[in-house]
DNA sequence: ATCTATGGTCAACTTTTTCTGACTAATTGA
DNA sequence: TCAATTAGTCAGAAAAAGTTGACCATAGAT
């Protein structure tokens, strides 16, 4: 479990999702210090743990979308007790 | 958070937190495949994040105990609770 | 005095993770 | 048709994490 989410970017594209659905170049431009290959390979462990729901988006600008799975969502509460301590 | 927990030895070394205190050959023996130097560094991290005391035990054997802190007992329940989904 | 157990440290090496730059491929707008 | 945006992949380099074996120092038992 720790091992799904550990990882240098998985942590800051979690808390994003919380927010709403993610695209990848916005990720790619928000958060700072990273790179496609890693948010690539994050984004696609998040995928594989179901973590994230991969949507294909298939409307004026065909694009792809992540967000919180129902699994993703049920440890949200869990992590921000977790941060206050 | 994460990124302080995370590491090849720290959950495990954690879990055993739980049933009481730590020593540190103790450790080298029951956690199969580790080594000195990674157990070392995992506990001084541990210990330098506040997850764990490290207590002298100046008794027959002169040794060292490693035991969860405050902090690291109130992460406990929060970790049985991620471990459930 | 020597051996074992305690709990480490150190340098070098290997493995894993992350980063970089080049490249691909479909779609959209001018 | 050309350029930009979408979302990537690939190979290789660099950085971080983990492993190995040698070594050290204290204490207790033989």
């Amino acid at each position: 479990m720790l091992k799904q989410l550990s990882g240098k970017w998985k942590p800051q594209i979690f808390r994003l999702a919380v927010n709403g659905p993610l695209r990848f170049n916005a990720l790619l431009r928000t958060i700072e210090g990273t790179n496609k290959q890693s948010l690539a390979s994050s984004l696609n462990e998040l995928v594989k743990a179901e973590y994230l729901d991969k949507v294909v988006i298939r409307q004026k600008p065909l694009h792809i979308e992540y967000s919180l799975s129902e699994k993703g969502r049920a440890v949200v509460p869990l992590f921000m007790q977790l941060e206050l301590l």
